[in-house]
DNA sequence: AGCGCTTTTGCAAGCGTGTGCAAATGCTGC
DNA sequence: GCAGCATTTGCACACGCTTGCAAAAGCGCT
């Protein structure tokens, strides 16, 4: 065990010639100090390195300050561009982070969940995956707050953070058809998660109201590696389509590259894609790809003024729209 | 304030009949409990939801779990990827992560340091930005352990984690001489960092040493948009640059993208270009980006290893080698 | 100076846990 | 049954902080 000594609020206390409680006082905004003490203390705090333990304090209070972001995948832009909005408005809000990783089994989730109860904090804010019923239950019942990000999946207690995936995937379509497309597609991971399968099936169903078929294909973890898989299995097939949806901008940059490199099609003149997500690379000159932006900072700021919020927490259901930010892999744009 | 109320360990030992502290010992590896009441105990805690406390256990163990990840720019991929392994490996020792999101400002950093001495971290990590003196001597003086990656300037108490620069920028000039190039360029952003300026450095004396001059150019902070802008600099200079080293990845993917869509040049025959970092778009095909990987995995393993070890912590200094991963942007692979 | 009032201060209890210490319990061998 | 020992248990204090409560101090007035 390392040598941890801490500079305490008595010896800060003892210096500035004033009671333990005094210091604590100056340090809890709209508390009964006066100036004066107020400013010895501060002035002893300030020569001492003294720092407010918020274990302490969040015990006392009931309150650690503490917000547990669980989500996998933390290194694929979107997830990331999430998560640097999610802390920075979470800072400002006074409320500090904790990242818990996830991978793709089941406990994981509940896990992370358990961490979020052990450290008493105050929301937990899920991007992925999705905790078992009983976990959550426990979670509202301790008075934490949860937020589920694209989880669809309505309960009643937390906030839940959708975006109109099906509106969007139907604004795809009239993209096509407008485009002259008449083989349309779908390319899809094998995640299934609800947001991705909202898309394909708004994607067919709008695909349908035009009389249109679409030719679904599935593959691995919604990535860059399985973009290119899927752009292999698509556009081998004898009626090759012309209209690409990817559910996933990582997926439409490895199909992009594999139409062009590997089978020499021009985009958006033999082939049209669009993705979603909007993530920084949609828009390098390589891919200048039509996409649907996630309003991330929206998200950001829903979740967390909801979860700061003081009182009880009513659950509630939010739908956000996503916008379609057109580029040049669709034609006539 | 919302309602909050989590189960303690008062509730599990009611239920179990026994005391509190048999509740405490059972939760704690090696403590002295029977087989028998441990398994009451342990049963009573997960019918009724309970999770130990971390706040208290910290207070009372003088050891709170938390490890502080201090870094800007959250969302660049050579950053989630590093937060990534970082969180996994801490994680896998029984550690849990902070996320605190600096800016480019001065006291953004000293902020941070200053919410991990709060939180009453076990270490902290610094991924950017640089604390000032008075402050780290704060955390080492208070037994708060601390990881710097890739920021040089050494101090004895914390950990350096540092990557050989000034070797691999060696390297690049060798194969951009066996490619035959013959106009150096070096491609840096404004931002200044240590690791930065050592392949500056490195580079032009390797580039010395081969009797090559090498033009520099800075633009903006490490980014795609400033690749773009620095190959608009240096491509449209008299004597065009043939081979060019690029600080970073990003910085590469736009100047390679503006290079070609933009100057019609064609990568490697007409440029060869370098970067630094292997960011998961370096391999995508439409860059095939010849570049150093930085060892991520081994760098968060020795960061972990290092400040969740026992004992008072000794300040290291440790030099990783990157790899260079040919690809296609560099003739003559 | 003395009164009533407001502001400031210190005391002490409490938050949920870990742990040293002494008492209690269980076990072994006579 | 009892001494001798190892194991288990409960009590009580400590960790560093907040906060209600009552005492103390300050202030304006007569």
């Amino acid at each position: 065990m390392s040598q941890r000594d801490f500079v305490s609020a008595e010896e800060v206390a003892q210096r500035a010639g004033v009671s333990r409680s005094a210091v604590s006082r100056a340090f809890t905004p709209g508390a009964s100090v006066s100036e004066a003490t107020r400013q010895k203390v501060l002035q002893a705090a300030e020569e001492l390195g003294y720092q407010v333990n918020h274990l302490a304090r969040g015990l006392m209070r009931n309150e650690s300050g503490i917000v547990c972001l669980i989500v996998s995948d933390v290194a694929t832009p979107y997830r990331s561009a999430l998560l640097r909005e999610l802390t920075l408005q979470l800072q400002h809000a006074g409320k500090v982070a904790m990242l818990i990783n996830t991978d793709r089994s089941d406990g994981s989730v509940n896990r992370a969940l358990q961490q979020a109860i052990r450290y008493r904090a105050d929301a937990s804010v899920i991007l992925s995956g999705l905790p078992d019923k009983s976990i959550t239950q426990l979670c509202l019942r301790s008075g934490q707050r949860l937020v589920l990000i694209n989880r669809d999946e309505d309960q009643s207690g937390p906030l839940h953070i959708n975006l109109d995936d099906r509106e969007a995937a139907a604004r795809v379509v009239t993209a096509f058809v407008r485009a002259g497309c008449t083989r349309l597609a779908f390319a899809n991971s094998e995640a299934g998660t609800p947001s991705l399968m909202a898309r394909e099936e708004g994607f067919i169903a709008a695909a349908r109201d035009h009389g249109l078929d679409v030719v679904v294909e599935r593959h691995g973890w919604t990535g860059y590696e399985a973009g290119r898989i899927l752009a292999q299995r698509l556009l081998t097939r004898k009626e090759r389509p012309d209209g690409v949806f990817c559910a996933t901008d990582l997926l439409a940059c490895g199909f992009m590259d594999a139409a062009r490199h590997q089978f020499s099609l021009s985009v958006p003149q033999q082939l049209c894609v669009v993705g979603f997500d909007d993530i920084e690379q949609a828009s390098w000159s390589s891919y200048r790809l039509t996409t649907f932006s996630q309003p991330v900072t929206a998200i950001a700021r829903e979740a967390v003024t909801w979860l700061s919020g003081s009182g009880v927490a009513q659950g509630r259901s939010l739908r956000l729209q996503p916008e379609l930010v057109w580029r040049d892999s669709v034609r006539g744009g």
